[in-house]
RNA sequence: GCGGGAAUGGCGGAAUGGUAGACGCGCUGGUCUCAAACACCAGUGACUGCAAGGUCAUGCGAGUUCGAGUCUCGCUUCCCGCACCA
């Protein structure tokens, strides 16, 4: 019997579900392996071959883990809030929740037909209230919660009033806002309930504050600097405008150091901690307070990472925004100031991108004075200091920074070296910190270890300034006035939020009439009717806040969910938490890098302070997987110019023979790489030319009338549009033949039908004649264009097709993102019901490195397609014969297992999966070689390939007589004896050049292996008659004689 | 500008300091077939040679080493992330 996948897959996905297979239990004496994929947002379009990469990949670890002993915890889920729901709601004003539901079965069905070993009855999605009321749970322990600097983690607020009732707020060290005032523990008991509270939320870990947002009035919602693109929203491209709102904000700055410290302990891609490291962005370096000349109560603060270079500002910079431009500005320099404020702040981001390199600024005429050593140096406004990070003012060093250098050199302002290693700093500035100090004052001689302390102490014992870490990490705004997501468990007082009761979770979104924002610009969930907090004990009842929480909420914490997924006590039990601890392997793509990666340690950190969590770190290992793009066909459609050829042939060339020219262009037509051609009778002009291309038209108009001639000018344009009509340019070229007159081919362009050009046949054309059109690549085998597919498709449906002389018609391609717009989507239902599902797994393991991107590309299918036939095959022979047999194995049967056993192993444990499917390639022919029908060698070699292809194993385990799943069959172990051989073959190199082999037995001594060696035929030739001066010898390896 | 990664036949890729190109695709030849497809067998980096063989080959240039695709330094190109971060 032929291998099958079509009948065997079903029948072993109903026979696991039947018999939950893969469901997976908290007690087990097994050691725990959890390994998780980042769980996907169920989108209307269905998965794309790209999705289930990572997911294969895991699923392989999982089964192999598992037959290696370990309990796995191998879950899926959906992150099902979102904004594509909420506007296809908007749209069509179908709920979320049903759309969701409906993207969620489509994704389960797909997901189904590959065979992963999910244990769905784990599933999670965050959209669902038994879910959300943990993130709405956790979201109110950080509301309870402050950041202790002395502690070293979030403590209770109630402790802080406690602290302030008796001392006030000074010596406490805990993360608040900048703002925060000092006060005394009677200043704090003279405080209204109402500030007390509006205090608290200084220090409290969730907290609302007036912020500048991304503000979309079209989506009516706030977005993220990732879903803001080129200053329009990523979805819809809307534009996008700054405004100050009040949004909820999370403290992750308070965490900052911890985040950064914690990427040490992980096994985590260098490149994501790097970007992890990059955003929270730590600078050490010192405070500065500059004295202003003539105004005795301002200081101007200044951060700075290179204090050593003090000595060397020679200006100073604030930005536009900065708070003081308009006291500080000269009145001699006002109307300018105001100018370059007035035109800095209209800019876009976009414009101060593109101009990064050009200097502009104004000098507000006040003076700054110099701490250390009483220097006045001008004070410039320029947008290349941003208000929003540091203090948004610098002092500004031209030696040792090229932006200064840029800035003092456009300006004229003098540049003075402090180094005496800066080189050439008439040509650009130089950061080294090589050398000593001149120019210096306090610290000149010394070098910059020594410097930069000296500086700091003499700072801080005038009270001028101090050291200082500074972070670009940003808290995370936490609002989002959308719809479809969690609603936030705070109700407003007296214009204080308060917690809602926790025995009053979850908060379920209400229902809504649209899900639009309100005329007034309020948020959704302001359209709920009577929702309202009524508090334990009171009376009245309270406005619940309106916005809800982001994409990242329930992200941020899901992992733990699977651990105990039904929980009603708890977001996850404490003992499932103790057992499953943290995850082992997560797998997901890298554009998570510093979103939901960086939240989600975040909370857990949080978690982890508060003894919910039993890691800091919530992921042990991380691997990205790459990216699978799109391989796109594109078809090539005529337009503007047009094929000389064609007219060529079609139109002009009948006339000639009457005509008899005098001129034709000069090259052959069909050998011509231009557009603009022409010819000539006796009393005739025919000019073809470029649409535009006024200045020729004119000059030859002008020769024509001289010489006495008619002349027809034909736009290659229009002839392009009666492409398929050419009798129409016939017979205009008649008229114009016959008539006396000058003659314009212009009027009347009738829409025409479109020419499509064989992509073989565009060479010889500029790239101008064509436009490109992405064609759906269900269209296209082989880069050849299906003309029957496509006469039926749309876009293509009028055309004619100019083919190749072997009337093939070919498509160009190019690699993209993997999207319906590049109808380049390819959907692995597809691929699962030509091939099966088996080798749809193997083949998307074996396209490559799991982690590196790739196109998509069946090219190579049909290799995988033919081992898994030949793997069946060693069982199965003609007529379903079965072939294992009870046989002894012999040594070379046994050498290729166990060399299988050995390299798949290694090979999974290192996630090289492509080189795994290459091993059982290698294995299954030797085997085939050796006609091998041993059940001794077959039997482990089905469990080996059961991670990979489990269906196909599945069968093949249960034809072997086993009654139970192969899922939980033992993974065979290796036995080093079978690989070991009794001779080797040496390769012999010669001054480490490859020059002979050599078969020794496999024990050799160093000095047998040498004289062996030496006295070979073909080493003596090379060696040429020198002795030997060294010869390495490297057991199992090979040989190298140097001369 | 900063950070991370990559570069190997016609293509995808393999090689964790030790015979570069495993495995697969494609291509060439053969067997089978009336024929095609499938399947099977053999070959397949380039140059050179009747052959044995030789020479050259991992983006470019140096270096370390008995030996470098692999390590170090310097360049080039491409991809990703951040981007005027003081």
């Amino acid at each position: 019997m032929e291998y099958a996948p079509r009948d065997i897959e079903p029948k072993w996905q109903s026979w696991w579900k039947a018999n939950r297979t893969y469901e997976v239990s908290n007690n087990s004496s097994r050691p725990k392996y959890y390994i998780l994929n980042m769980f996907p947002y169920p989108s209307g379009a269905g998965l794309h071959v790209g999705h289930p990469l990572g997911y294969i990949a895991s699923d392989i670890v999982a089964r192999y883990k598992r037959l290696k002993g370990f309990n796995v915890l191998n879950p899926m889920g959906y992150d099902s809030f979102g904004l594509p729901a909420e506007q296809y709601a908007i749209q069509t004003g179908i709920h979320p929740a049903i759309s969701t539901e409906q993207n969620i079965r489509r994704y389960r069905e797909q997901l189904d037909n590959i065979g992963f070993s999910f244990d769905w009855s784990r599933e999670v999605r965050t959209s669902d209230p038994a879910f959300y009321r943990w993130t709405q749970w956790i979201f109110m322990r950080l509301f309870e919660h402050y950041y202790d600097l002395d502690a070293g983690k979030a403590l209770p607020v109630e402790r802080l009033v406690s602290v302030f009732a008796q001392k006030g707020n000074n010596g406490v060290r805990a993360v608040c806002d900048e703002d925060t005032p000092a006060f005394t523990a009677a200043e704090w008991k003279a405080m209204s309930a109402k500030e007390q509270q509006l205090l608290l939320l200084k220090y409290r870990l969730t907290f609302p504050e007036e912020s500048f947002v991304n503000w979309c009035p079209a989506l009516g919602t706030v977005l993220s600097n990732d879903e803001v693109k080129d200053g329009v929203s990523e979805r819809g491209g809307y534009p996008v405008e700054r405004k100050l709102m009040k949004q909820w904000s999370m403290r992750i700055t308070a965490y900052a150091d911890r985040l950064l410290e914690g990427l040490n302990e992980i096994d985590w891609p260098e490149s994501i901690k790097e970007q992890q490291r990059n955003w929270i962005g730590r600078s050490q370096g010192a405070s500065v307070r500059f004295a202003v000349d003539g105004y005795p109560d301002v200081f101007i603060e200044v951060f700075t990472t290179r204090v050593d270079t003090i000595y060397g500002a020679t200006f100073m910079v604030l930005a536009p925004e900065h708070e003081l431009v308009t006291r500080l500005t000269a009145n001699a320099q006002r109307a300018e100031v105001d100018a370059y404020v007035k035109w800095a702040t209209s800019r876009s981001e976009i414009e101060r991108m593109a101009e990064a390199k050009k200097v502009t600024g104004a000098n507000t005429g006040a003076f700054a004075v110099n701490p250390f050593n009483g220097a006045k140096i001008p004070i410039f406004i320029a947008d290349y200091v941003l208000a929003g990070y540091g203090t948004g003012a610098v002092m500004a060093v031209p030696s040792g920074d090229q932006r200064d250098w840029n800035f003092a050199t456009h300006f004229k302002l003098p540049i003075v070296p402090i180094l005496d290693a800066q080189q050439d700093l008439d040509q650009a500035a130089d950061a080294t910190k090589d050398g000593r100090y001149i120019n210096s004052g306090i610290i000149n001689g010394m070098t910059y270890e020594e410097a930069t302390p000296t500086l700091i102490r003499w700072l801080e014992e005038k009270g001028l300034g101090r050291g200082k870490v500074q972070y670009k990490l940003r808290n995370a705004v936490f609002s989002r006035q959308r719809y479809w997501g969690e609603p936030v468990p705070a109700y407003w007082k007296d214009d204080v939020p308060h917690l809602i009761d926790e025995k009053d979770l979850p908060l379920v979104l209400p229902e809504v009439d649209k899900y639009l924002p309100t005329e007034t610009g309020e948020p959704p969930l302001a359209r709920a009717e009577g929702w309202k907090y009524t508090p334990a004990g009171e009376e009245q009842s309270y406005e619940y806040e309106l916005s809800t929480m982001p994409g990242w909420a329930g992200s941020s914490w899901y992992f733990y969910r699977y651990m105990d997924p039904h929980n009603e006590q708890a977001f996850c039990s404490p003992e499932a938490a103790q057992y499953w601890n943290s995850v082992d392997w997560y797998i997901g793509g890298s554009e998570h890098a510093v979103g939901h990666l960086l939240y989600s340690r975040f909370w857990n950190h949080f978690l982890h302070d508060l003894g919910l969590a039993p890691e800091r770190e919530f992921a042990k290992k991380l691997t990205n997987q790459g990216m699978i793009q799109g391989r796109s066909s594109i078809v090539y459609r005529a337009k503007e110019r047009f094929f000389e050829e064609y007219l060529w042939i079609k139109v002009l060339q009948p006339y000639f023979a009457e005509y008899h020219p005098l001129a034709i262009p000069a090259s052959t037509l069909e050998e011509s790489f231009t557009y603009d051609f022409a010819f000539e009778t006796n009393d005739l002009v025919i000019e073809v030319v470029s649409w535009k291309n006024t200045d020729k038209i004119e000059a030859i108009r002008k020769s024509a009338e001289a010489d006495g001639k008619r002349l027809l000018i034909l736009f290659n344009e229009e002839l392009a549009d009666h492409i398929n009509e050419h009798h129409v340019t016939a017979a205009k070229v008649r008229r114009a033949l016959e008539s006396r007159e000058r003659f314009f081919m212009s009027e009347e362009t009738p829409v025409s039908e479109q020419l499509f050009v064989s992509h073989n046949l565009t060479a010889k054309y500029s790239p101008d004649c064509f436009s490109r059109l992405h064609v759906d690549v269900s269209l296209v085998k082989d880069d050849y264009l299906n003309l029957e597919k496509a006469a039926k498709w749309p876009l293509l449906a009028n055309g004619s097709f100019k083919v190749d002389a072997d009337g093939h018609f070919t498509c160009s391609w190019e690699v993209e993102k993997m999207s319906k717009r590049f109808f380049n989507v390819v959907n692995p239902d597809d691929m699962v019901a030509e091939y099966g599902a088996d080798c749809y797994r193997m083949y998307e393991m074996f396209l490559g490195p799991v982690e590196m991107s790739k196109p998509w590309d069946t090219k190579g299918i049909t290799g995988v397609h033919g081992f898994l036939r030949r793997f069946w095959g060693l069982f199965v022979g003609e007529n379903n014969a079965w072939l294992p047999n009870g046989e002894a194995p012999a040594a070379d049967e046994l050498r290729a297992l166990h060399n299988c056993i050995k390299k798949v192993t290694d090979d999974i444990e290192r996630f090289s999966m492509n080189t795994c499917v290459s091993h059982f390639m290698i294995l299954t022919n030797e085997l085939r070689a050796l006609k091998c029908g041993k059940r001794a060698i077959l039997e482990p070699a089905v469990i080996l390939l059961a991670p990979f292809a489990p269906h196909l194993a599945e069968e093949l385990w249960r034809r072997l007589g086993h009654e139970t799943s192969v899922c939980d069959a033992a993974w065979p172990a290796l036995n080093e004896e079978y690989l070991k051989t009794d001779t080797i073959t040496y390769p012999i190199q010669i001054n480490g050049k490859l020059r002979a082999t050599i078969e020794l037995p496999a024990g050799i001594s160093a000095a047998d292996a040498e004289t062996a060696a030496l006295a070979l035929e073909q080493v003596q030739k090379w060696m040429d008659g020198k002795p030997a001066r060294k010869v390495v010898f490297v057991p199992g390896r090979m040989i190298n004689v140097v001369v």
